[in-house]
DNA sequence: GATATTAGTATCCGAAAAGATAGTAGTATC
DNA sequence: GATACTACTATCTTTTCGGATACTAATATC
């Protein structure tokens, strides 16, 4: 038995709000691109073509529709210089470090949660690594 | 400019670790029916067709699947009862308490967020309450 | 005038996630 | 013997996500 629902009380209402906020957050946060490119840029200011370049194989169209979703939700600005060709510089805005201690959480637990599957099925660190984040997360039972 | 790095440093070995970590973190708790599956089952063990009830149109296949994914993550424990038409009764584990802090956040965040782009976008509170959470989080200023 | 660089957009494509619909095995009831 | 309940599984279709490839407009360089 467990305690999740402890803090609000488990009326419907109340459960729904939780899950719409929670879900509110996993979104801003989901799909392959948007902590890699978060993470990126917490590190300064770049071009489009330098943020391209630092992610390795994004393609440009997805690029830009993940910058824009982050734009949407007022985590990226995006600035437009005057010069010769236009060069664009997105950054980060003070309010993504709103997102600071929810990452710090995530990761935390993503931490803890592997080492326990890791030390669940005894597998060498070295196969561990080996594996993708899907495979570790989906399947841990088949370590 | 952000701080969002600070804590671990930023190194890129540092950032990837962080980024998988964050990643595996969120893949468990990803898809569209993890978290109602979850709140549901925390008001306490329920058998098949009573969360398909309460979940209201979630199909037998997707249920068995996203219970699948909640075993293989060790959330969810599946009880075969030898009554005379089997029944089979789903609850969390203790382990899925460890989620309990990481889902505080990303509740606290969430509602944060959409007070924000509520407040942002002046936008009347019932017709907020019409939109959907995807809306609300993938495009806030068309609010 | 040909080529390169800027920051993208347009079109098509394949994989994966989700859903609709139907069926299954075992038991019990009418 | 027909129907219903249990907990699913099988098959097919739709929707969504991400990616490959090619292209654009404006300026600058060779």
């Amino acid at each position: 038995m467990s305690t999740l629902s402890k803090p609000t009380g488990h009326t419907k209402e109340a459960c729904n709000a939780s899950v719409n906020a929670v879900r509110d957050a996993l979104y801003v946060l989901n799909g392959k691109w948007k902590l890699p490119l978060i993470f990126s840029l917490s590190e300064g200011p770049l071009r489009f073509n330098e943020i391209q370049r630092s992610l390795g194989d994004i393609t440009p169209k997805i690029l830009s529709k993940e910058l824009q979703d982050l734009e949407l939700n007022e985590f990226v600005e995006r600035k437009v210089m005057p010069t010769k060709p236009v060069t664009v510089i997105y950054e980060l805005t003070p309010y993504s470090d709103s997102l600071s201690s929810v990452l710090e959480e995530l990761k935390k637990w993503g931490m803890a949660h592997r080492k326990k599957i890791m030390r669940a099925k005894q597998a060498p660190v070295i196969a561990l690594d080996d594996r993708t984040e899907k495979e570790l997360a989906a399947a841990p039972a088949a370590l």
